[in-house]
DNA sequence: ACCTGAACACCGTTCAAGT
DNA sequence: ACCTGAACACCGTTCAAGT
């Protein structure tokens, strides 16, 4: 028996890892500083060292970790249109926050900071570039409108934030379509 | 100096008002049941009387109180369009959930109940028997999604949630302005 | 630099008791 | 029937202290 194996040192991005694991797992009411030391093996109070303000840090950074995307325009070959671009940007944040239901919520509401703040940023000047022009920003807002929303009612529909949960849901099968058959249908209206 | 005014007896009703008005006016997570009790003028505990499940019972009904709408079809005069009732429907649930932007995040995730359902079920018979058929079921779910993400991305933008709130933005001109767009589109899009 | 332990003010909820 | 008061287990955060 190894009387020590040398602790693996607390970093910032393992604390969140296990926050978003506690969080898909028992819901976000149940993520407390206390629990979350516990998951990492150390004191609850060791965790203001790496987040200085302490749960509203960890929060505005789960936050974060589901919004940030990163989509690449593909840089040999043909250039894609914007409508491809836009579906693929779709496509990347819907997988990102279905990944994480636990903190959805969080994402809905809290106005993008740091690398979410980036990646609109990209998103628009990706667009623009496509051929938007000027209309990109308002793109940018209405797609994003589009995925919140169908990712809130996806996660609704699987009984997710359900206290008496039944049966959570794998109906994504569905959720897919009907998201692709929208996503088509918004991108047809930004072209008018 | 009146000695005793006959105290005003809790209610259901009175307790999800003062709720809402704390989550309002401080944040969700500044709604707490001794707060409440003390907007109420009472301890906490009576609370417990009327919402026996407590705290997660007022959760609920938070959800439910913006998320429950009602749109009259019109009795007198022509029968409406299902492309006038989709934006009636799309309109109430917009001005309701901008109303109480505290508890948005509760109405984003938590699966409709109660009267929230019934409001579900009307809009999709209403647009069932306007033409839209066997379709409607789907149509709802779309313009439920449209809602959901446009006031989410709306009051991310209002900067609402932010700890730092320069300013509450009042943009709400060119919020409705694009929604009222998005929804055209969006309602263009279902009738294919 | 990184983590601990004790402490403080606050929280949700119970339960017996009051009226 | 409706509300109170005390109590319990738990929470976020501080601060001085350890290594």
């Amino acid at each position: 028996m190894p009387a020590k194996r040398p602790p693996v040192p607390l970093s910032r991005e393992r604390i969140i890892d296990a926050a978003l694991h506690i969080a898909d797992g028992q819901g976000l009411r149940r993520l407390t500083m206390r629990r979350l030391g516990d998951a990492l093996q150390v004191e609850a109070m060791a965790v203001y060292h790496h987040l200085p303000r302490g749960k509203e840090a960890l929060m505005d950074a789960l936050a974060e970790h589901v919004t940030a995307v990163r989509v690449d325009p593909g840089g040999s070959g043909a250039a894609p249109s914007w409508q491809d671009l836009a579906r693929a940007w779709a496509r990347a944040s819907r997988t990102a926050l279905l990944e994480h239901p636990g903190v959805l919520s969080l994402a809905l509401v809290k106005p993008p900071k740091g690398a979410a703040l980036i990646s609109i940023g990209e998103q628009t000047e990706q667009l623009r570039e496509a051929g938007l022009g000027d209309a990109a920003p308002a793109a940018v807002r209405a797609l994003r409108a589009y995925v919140l929303g169908s990712v809130a009612v996806e996660v609704q529909q699987s009984g997710w934030a359900d206290p008496d949960a039944d049966v959570v849901n794998a109906r994504t099968a569905e959720g897919e379509r009907e998201f692709e058959q929208g996503l088509d249908a918004l991108i047809a209206g930004l072209g008018g």
